[in-house]
DNA sequence: GTCTATACGTTGATAGAC
DNA sequence: GTCTATCAACGTATAGAC
């Protein structure tokens, strides 16, 4: 066992600290590359505004390409150019830092769903599909850690997370019981189309790398052509 | 950086000390539940011929639980019932533990796999994933962990194991090419094909428990029905 | 908001007795 | 083959100065 792994005992010696966290979670999660990679530390100054989502940011690659056991709150620290200390300023222990990346991710992935219950079960398919695969392509380390660091969720984490997977989850069976009823797919077990397709989908971010042979239109089009014939249209 | 991670400093270090190891990698394998969480330390006794899979055996299961790198050599040694230093007659460190464990499985599932060339591409293709799915439930966790620790892997043993992986790849991917070849199947892109057929099977892996509410050879009639699917046939 | 310094448990691994 | 004892390094997290 680690010093302070999923217990909730740090977080209730933390809170006792000051007033800052209570209850406020970090929620902005700004994206892109800022070249942490090659910061180095500096030695003084101010600035709340960057450090933040610097340190969302860093963690989230150091988790996604090494997995969060394996990496330290030293490492992150490092790769933003801080000292360990200042990194809880901004998160209370590293397992909230993990949740809230996880939180935000997922929060945002429903956010970007609409189904079109108007219209029919297999163009519903391609256009649940298809924000599959762009969410994936824009956000690779957030849907890849999303599927990879579940275990090393505290019990109340993952019981949150968890939750919000199942909706999402939910939407793509839906469809499917839909179109099933609809008689536009062909379906032994929905539930189980569901969870291939959706091991299908998410695999994209185990071998996908920017820049490859693949442009993006053509990798959706082959994924939806893939995902209609497992469902039988 | 962890005491010893991935360097191979500490690989030589460990040479010097006595001959035994001296090329000689870790080959059984053997599986089963032999109740090792409940087990209690010992306090002295020589039981050679058990430890070794024993240890093996507990070491796949925590790594699969909780991920290589958020499982200590204590843990293992306190699952099967042993001192650490145990450990350290049965393997040189951790991560040739966990490289050896993969090699076992991988090699294991290339020798399962017998394709029947003389057969059309979509029986070839039913014999695959009823291979596939078998070896998952048979050996769940050495399918997850082959799955997720790749990146836990030192370089070489990294190349090592991937090299595994791509064989295994490879022999859908024939089918899939030959499946097309045939005018049995209808691809865009074969190996993308491969790539999500692998990623659907896989998953399986992530939700299966023992005892749910589908046998195994629903799952498996499932599932060819929906790689058949994808694959236009 | 950030730094420096530090507390203190845990880690992987080794040495040497039995 | 196993145990006990030990090591140095590293882990998370905190305190207090600026």
């Amino acid at each position: 066992m680690r010093a302070c792994g999923f217990t909730r005992v740090c977080r209730a010696r933390w809170q006792s600290r000051r007033g800052r966290w209570r209850g406020a979670a970090v929620r902005a999660f700004a994206s892109g590359d800022h070249g942490i990679e090659g910061a180095m530390a500096r030695t003084q100054g101010s600035r709340s505004e960057i450090t933040g989502p610097l340190i969302r940011e860093a963690a989230l690659r150091l988790f996604a390409r090494h997995g969060y056991a394996a990496v330290s709150m030293r490492q992150i620290a490092a790769a933003v150019g801080v000292q360990v200390g200042t990194l809880y300023a901004y998160t209370p222990d590293k397992q909230t830092l993990l949740a809230d990346l996880l939180k935000t991710h997922m929060e945002a992935v429903l956010a970007e769903w609409h189904d079109r219950p108007d219209t029919d079960a297999l163009t519903r398919l391609d256009h649940f599909v298809a924000t599959h695969i762009a969410m994936s392509l824009d956000h690779l380390e957030e849907v890849f850690l999303a599927y990879m660091e579940l275990r090393n969720l505290s019990p109340e984490n993952h019981a949150m997370i968890a939750g919000l997977r199942r909706r999402y989850e939910d939407a793509l069976e839906i469809i499917l019981i839909d179109g099933q009823r609809e008689g536009r797919m062909r379906l032994d077990d929905p539930r189980l189309a569901m969870l291939a397709l959706i091991g299908m989908l998410t695999g994209v971010t185990n071998w996908y790398r920017a820049g490859g042979r693949l442009d993006r239109e053509r990798l959706i089009a082959i994924y939806q052509g893939l995902a209609r014939g497992a469902v039988g249209a």
